[in-house]
RNA sequence: GCCGAAGUGGUGGAACAGGCAGACACGCAGGAUUUAGGUUCCUGUGCCCCCGGGCGUGCGGGUUCGACUCCCGCCUUCGGCACCA
């Protein structure tokens, strides 16, 4: 087998190793990077200030298996980061640890007949052993998994916060329900077409009370602060966050209904069109149409209500069905006109938006206009439309027409004015006569936080006849788990915790009467939601976090991870941080100063996926070609944020070069600490060209651009070796030096080896980016391009200080460029010196 | 429909405060070393060509001495939102 040659070393003609034995040096370099813990954040080093702190994060993994090739390429990335920023001389906190409660493991302690524990734990050591030989530069000592009751008593303790603030409460509402997972989701884990994030299985709704964090109390700092973040987040990801919050801005307008006390208040981002309202809408589905309907018209309603609940959501989602609705028998008073328009119930406006009830307008709004033309009702037009419009329902810029219409009394006039300055009108008129006011609404809906399965945190309530919702006491946390394994965990539609009997029932610790314990457990969102606050005190038995060591890591100056939490995770966390912020536990508020958010690795151009056949096993790839180019490969492979496709890298490629640098570190033959500037300059000035551009490339997260200056390096110091000063220059050594320095980066084993070679002592990945000088950085001499009529006709070796009209002359001089003028007149000549001259005739 | 991002050789990708298009690799072709090669090294490699050159960064215009880069209009792909009033 072939890939044993590889393993074995290999001699050249001349007698020299040829290669490194991967498997013999990745083994030899875990055991001591072991001992030396070269990645241990030192709080103390960041107190005194001796340090300037970096904190890195990437989003730890739910221990489903061993690793595979897209935790490979989140840590690969992510590690060069945080190397570099330990060889630029800060002190890095780089944890790691595991989202460890979850239904995989659930589902599968149901099929074997174990505890969801013995699937989680066994995963993580597997994982942890995996981190270890590939070489991550996690802080280890810090890691915890948030399936831990040391964990999750915090996590219960800040429910309790929660709670307490009114952050956290109950409300009986149609919620998400999955019915092959058998528990409710958030809205932010359904998916577009309707189906479950996670299993994919249709979501139908269902009325129930549950548990809710109010993220809506924060929606407008949560879009405003996307502005702070913008500059260093991915504008998808910023994009996705406003979409998601949804705001518009608009106006909340009453109209009077006949024969009912209160009125019935609409939302509307044009009040501007209040003229046109012919009609009035309020949602199938919502109380207010079952108390409006008079009893003439309850049959049909009741048929019609009965008829949308039965259709699916899938069908519901589909925009283009006809309009359907009843009247409820009903008339609102138009608040401008005076004029009496019924009151219908449909299905095209929905329940929990806004307030359940629109103004009709269909001379501006298509789907009023579809509806108005199949119920036979009125249609008025109140913005005047370009000259070349053919569309129905006109919504965009225009002069106010028909507000009020010709022959109609009313006390506002905004005919004449542009859309913004009626809106504007027609609030101050609402306003000053108490029957409206501008408003703001959002998108955005509350967290549905309870799940009804097994393996999740507890919720830390009580529920008690006489005191109702009670807290558990924060020195009575955590409250644990009972024990249930196997069918005890087979959904049923309530959680499974409210099988374990002994457990649900309880006392009061208020009153000390019976009581039965909440039986949800929380999304496990909500464990990620802090975990990166838990990293900085991580064994701390008297708090969830110091807030001081806090203060002093965070926030997190990178963190990196998928697209797919674009929504979910980054917005809860970000909820998360500022609501601690306001009750004081920290002083930040946003929580990843910068985002990463890494592409995917596919397989011949499609997800990789166990029904196509088509997956990569990481396990695989590194045992045939070793870790360091595994990790060079995803690195070198293409822009960090952009997808991966296996079939189109070559990973055999990347061990080639990394054998090929390694070469270099057996051929230098100067002594350590060898003075450079004796040495060959040319290569000295490449040497320290890189060093400045790899370092600019680093922080601009351009990892693959980096791989390849140097890869340009190590060309570039072979030739000197091979047909210059050879290997006993300084130069040389100072170059090979640097490339080691550079792979500590990437390739952590090969440069570890190649340092050692060098003569020095480990590790590699701590020793300092070498400083670089000035002096060597500017140029000896360029090459000046000169263009006749905007075409390249000669390249001119000139100082790099030459003058703009020496360079002129130089380029006019020039044989090949005088045969390209072929005698014409020179009319105008640019001068960039020392770069470029353009001639023009 | 609305919002956002991206289109460069056979492939992954470089180069954009407007100034040498294709760095660095993969692949391919030829050569050297080798008993051998999934080894190592060297050379070539955007397309066309009458060998002087011509054409080339999704398409069509524009600005400029000069455009992959800026502006206008399209096309395609990907992502988010979507009967959200």
């Amino acid at each position: 087998m072939s890939s044993e040659q590889r393993e074995t070393p290999t001699a050249d003609a001349a007698g020299r190793e040829s290669s490194y034995d991967v498997k013999a040096v990745e083994a030899r370099w875990q055991s001591v990077w072991q001992d030396l813990e070269p990645f241990r954040a030192d709080d103390e080093a960041v107190r005194t200030g001796a340090k300037e702190k970096r904190y890195a994060l990437t989003m730890f993994p739910y221990p489903s298996g061993d690793l595979h090739m897209g935790h490979a390429e989140v840590i690969a990335l992510h590690d060069v980061v945080a190397r570099y920023w330990w060889q630029r001389g800060y002190e890095v906190l780089n944890p790691m640890g595991w989202d460890s409660f979850g239904l995989p493991a659930e589902n599968a302690a149901i099929r074997n007949d174990a505890h969801p524990a013995d699937y989680t734990y066994g995963n993580i050591a597997t994982q942890f052993d995996s981190f270890r030989k590939y070489a991550a530069s996690f802080d280890w000592s810090r890691r915890f998994n948030t399936s831990d009751p040391d964990y999750y008593r915090w996590t219960q303790w800040l429910f309790n916060r929660f709670h307490e603030k009114g952050l956290a409460y109950r409300k009986n509402s149609p919620v998400n329900w999955c019915p092959q997972d058998q528990t409710v989701l958030a809205n932010e884990q359904v998916l577009a077409d309707g189906t479950c994030d996670r299993c994919g299985a249709e979501v139908t709704k269902r009325e129930l009370t549950q548990w809710y964090f109010r993220t809506t109390d924060y929606a407008q700092e949560l879009l405003d602060s996307l502005d702070v973040l913008q500059p260093t987040w991915p504008d998808k990801v910023i994009n996705a966050q406003r979409n998601w919050i949804g705001r518009s801005e608009g106006a909340h307008v009453d109209f009077v209904v006949q024969g009912r006390d209160e009125p019935i208040t609409v939302y509307t981002t044009r009040p501007d069109t209040i003229f046109g309202t012919t009609f009035m809408v309020v949602a199938v589905d919502s109380a207010l149409a079952d108390e409006l309907v008079t009893d003439e018209h309850r049959e049909a309603f009741e048929a019609y209500r009965a008829e949308i609940r039965k259709a699916s959501d899938i069908d519901r989602l589909a925009t283009d069905r006809p309009k359907t609705g009843v009247d409820l028998g009903v008339t609102a008073t138009n608040p401008v006109t005076g004029a009496q328009i019924p009151v219908w119930a449909t299905d095209y406006v929905l329940a929990d938006y806004g307030t359940g009830a629109v103004m009709g307008v269909p001379g501006g709004d298509q789907r009023d206009w579809e509806f108005a033309t199949v119920m036979g009702l009125p249609i008025v037009r109140t913005t005047r439309p370009p000259a070349d419009f053919d569309g129905e329902a006109y919504a965009g810029e225009g002069e106010t027409i028909n507000s009020p219409a010709a022959g109609v009394d009313s006390p506002l006039d905004i005919n004449g004015m542009s859309v913004d300055d009626a809106k504007r009108a027609t609030i101050d008129f609402l306003e000053a006569r108490g029957t409206g006011r501008g408003a703001v609404n959002f998108r955005l809906r509350d967290w549905l936080l309870s799940r009804q399965r097994y393996w999740g945190c507890p919720i830390p309530i009580v529920h008690c006849e006489k005191d109702g919702e009670v807290r558990i006491p924060d020195d009575q946390l955590p409250l644990e788990l009972p024990e249930l394994r196997g069918s005890d965990l087979k959904p049923k539609g309530t959680s499974p915790l409210g099988a374990a009997t002994e457990w649900v029932e309880t006392t009061c610790p208020t009153c000390g009467g019976p009581a039965r314990r909440d039986t949800d457990t929380m999304d496990t969102f909500v464990d990620s939601s802090w975990y990166f606050f838990r990293y900085v005190s991580p064994h701390d038995d008297t708090q969830a976090f110091d807030t001081d060591l806090a203060n002093l890591w965070g926030p997190i100056d990178l963190y990196v991870g998928g697209s797919e939490h674009a929504v979910l995770h980054l917005l809860y966390s970000r909820f998360f941080t500022k609501a601690l912020r306001d009750m004081g536990l920290v002083d930040w508020d946003e929580p990843f100063s910068a985002y990463l958010a890494q592409g995917k690795v596919i397989n011949n151009g499609r997800k990789m996926s166990k029904s196509l056949g088509n997956g990569v096993s990481l396990g695989d790839q590194l045992e045939e070609f070793g870790v360091d180019a595994v990790r060079l490969t995803l690195v070198f492979a293409s822009p960090p944020e952009d997808d991966i496709d296996w079939a189109d890298v070559s990973p055999a490629g990347s061990l080639k070069f990394l054998q090929r640098a390694w070469r270099l570190s057996g051929d230098v033959t100067s002594e350590p600490g060898a003075a450079p500037s004796t040495g060959d300059q040319t290569l000295r000035r490449v040497t320290h060209k890189t060093l400045h551009e790899a370092a600019q490339l680093v922080e601009g997260h351009r990892f693959n651009v980096m791989v390849a200056r140097t890869m340009e390096l190590v060309n570039a110091t072979r030739k000197v070796i091979d047909s210059g000063a050879g290997g006993s220059d300084p130069a040389v050594r100072e170059a090979v030096e640097a490339v080691a320095i550079m792979l500590s980066l990437v390739a952590p084993y090969t440069a570890e080896e190649m340092w050692e070679r060098l003569g020095h002592q480990p590790t590699v990945a701590r020793v300092g980016w070498p400083e670089v000088d000035e002096s060597l950085l500017v140029e000896e001499s360029v090459v000046a391009v000169v263009q006749v009529k905007g075409k390249v006709r000669a390249r001119l070796d000139v100082a790099p200080d030459i003058s703009e009209a020496d360079l002129e002359a130089a380029a006019l001089a020039d044989e090949t460029v005088q045969r390209a003028l072929d005698g014409a007149t020179v009319r105008k000549v640019i001068v960039r010196a020392p770069k470029l001259v353009n001639i023009v005739v």
